[in-house]
DNA sequence: TATATTTGTTTAATCGATTAACCAAAAGTA
DNA sequence: TACTTTTGGTTAATCGATTAAACAAATATA
């Protein structure tokens, strides 16, 4: 019903005394005295009194808001990124704003303007796919707000990233599946510009040549990692003369469409082929056989992201530099590779 | 590097002109001349200006921000009507806050406080489960903003909604089990206090009794609906002396969970029992069998949500009623009821 | 020529909260 | 008593963009 919203003046008049007056006493400022302080917070409570963030935020200079640029909420790795992250941002006074990039670069870009123009006081983001242009991410540096990557990083960059060792993660799947007497083992991996599917990809080729096994071109596949495509790259590997015992798929999406072309061709899972995906989405362990997989701790991705922003608050000239925080990855061994 | 952004101050003074003229060469006023606008925008861009959101919109009071609540970014259903919803909002200017409730009650007040604070034009929520107490509802619209409900909505509020016609569904349900030749069908609904799953409950009831079906007791139970409790409740039905042949789960998680539970004490679905979910959410047609479930036209709905809202827009006085927007759902028959 | 209108811009107030600087009254101190 | 300090505020400027009102100069009209 009231359009009006109450503001600190409604008080001030309420009670006879200044705007800066009722301010300070709502901020619990030490020249106020105790009788005022009460007085002021009573009718603020009695007028529903809602401060304005606008104004406090253009005077202050600090919005309080946080901008988030994620491929898509949509899989629970980043869902759980997000709900981690909006804990500890949000206990410190924090709000986030949320925005898709779908990966798209011509949506990131969109984004980014969008948080600079909201006057963000910093930039979370994983970037898209499509990514190859930095100035945008540039832009964010150059305007002095800190930009904190993760998952999907980029070293040029020279800001923090949390993520996970991928490399490392390579080496434990290869581990994992010459112990299960694999001697043949795809690849199907992300594009290559992609920091962490290059390290993925990197891990691949040194674990394969320490096993000694063989290190076809046909045996390595750049994909854009999409359940569509997981199919049809597996269709490709199963028309080889020599086929390979083992798939290693980057993405468990890709891995799930590798997964069900399989099983229409009725090619015997892990019997035949043994398939590990990466990321340990829930539908992993649901779909039958479930499918081994690469954990990336996605809530302590969450907690340190927005940990590492929060170390740059109140620091009143940004100086960033490239920081890496890498965790340890784990695999969760499950029926498509045992 | 630049500490300082550039205002509109900085561009004024390049040019010898006020700030007010640079304020509306931008903004494309009749009054300033061609010549002035262009190189106002020259300097503009030389500048790299990005316009303060922050001040624009306490002079203006509107912040040209949608605040939205959700139970979970996570599901499929979710994160479809949100991108939806951006792609109309952002088209007309406005931008998204996301907050997740978590299905908690006490999250949901502090988001709605949370937004409230930033000032958004207007907020488009769906209801946690836990809900009951509608007053800080009722502070947004004392507030004089807008407020659309999807999903889960509730009558007493008053305001928009956007939904799907769940008593129907649950007629279209019970039709396609009676078709497959279902005589005993077990309805797993969701809290009665939740008018989508009332209606879905209102809706298995009426249609087994059309068909004149046994309704006992023992098989309308009533669920959280969370995948865990899908396998809770499945294993009490499973007890009964007089099984079910058919299961209508109101929604995909507690479908699967359900699923699992089948599938581990080696009961033939769909042979011994049809099982259908609600969403269709996109693992149903990937697991084995895949769930036969109800589709619920997320597009439609952030599309239809966002433009509702817009249709506030630039009202001074915003009236709400109870406006409901219905949308057809449709079956999706797949392999657990065929 | 005298007056009215249009054009292009400036001035100054405003949005609401914060804060540096100032000030009067009360209390403390030598 | 005379001076200092503390207490509890007030005043006024400020953040950056917008806009109503004012105004000078140019142009049109009678």
């Amino acid at each position: 019903m009231n359009k009006k919203r109450t503001t600190l003046k409604d008080i001030a008049t309420v009670l006879g005394i200044s705007t800066a007056a009722v301010s300070k006493a709502l901020n619990d400022d030490a020249r106020i005295s105790i009788k005022t302080k009460k007085a002021v917070k009573q009718v603020a409570k009695e007028l529903n009194y809602q401060p304005n963030h606008l104004a406090s935020a253009l005077r202050k200079g600090k919005s309080k808001l946080v901008g988030l640029i994620v491929p898509r909420t949509n899989s629970n790795f980043f869902s759980s990124v997000v709900e981690n992250m909006e804990e500890v941002l949000n206990k410190a006074g924090y709000n986030i704003i949320i925005t898709q990039s779908n990966e798209s670069f011509e949506k990131e870009c969109d984004n980014i303007d969008t948080l600079l123009y909201l006057q963000v006081d910093g930039i979370i983001a994983s970037m898209a796919n499509e990514t190859v242009d930095l100035s945008f991410y540039e832009k964010i540096k150059s305007n002095g707000i800190p930009l904190i990557l993760f998952d999907r990083g980029e070293n040029d960059l020279n800001v923090d990233y949390v993520g996970i060792n991928d490399y490392e993660s390579s080496h434990m799947i290869i581990e994992h599946l010459v112990a299960q007497g694999c001697k043949r083992i795809a690849h199907i991996g992300g594009y290559r510009r992609t920091r962490i599917f290059n390290n993925r990809i990197r891990g691949y080729i040194d674990a394969i040549k320490k096993h000694n096994l063989p290190l076809d071109d046909e045996l390595l596949i750049e994909s854009s990692l999409t359940l569509e495509d997981g199919r049809h790259q597996i269709e490709k590997l199963l028309t080889l003369k020599d086929r390979p015992d083992a798939v290693y798929v980057a993405s468990d999406y890709a891995a799930l469409g590798a997964l069900q072309v399989l099983k229409e061709k009725n090619i015997k899972v892990p019997k035949e082929i043994k398939l590990v995906g990466f990321g340990n989405e829930p539908f992993t362990s649901l779909v039958t056989p479930s499918i081994t997989s690469i954990n990336q701790h996605s809530r302590q991705i969450g907690r340190l992201a927005a940990e590492t922003f929060l170390g740059y608050v109140d620091k009143d000239v940004v100086q960033q530099s490239l920081n890496k925080l890498i965790l340890d990855s784990e695999l969760i061994a499950r029926d498509s590779s045992k």
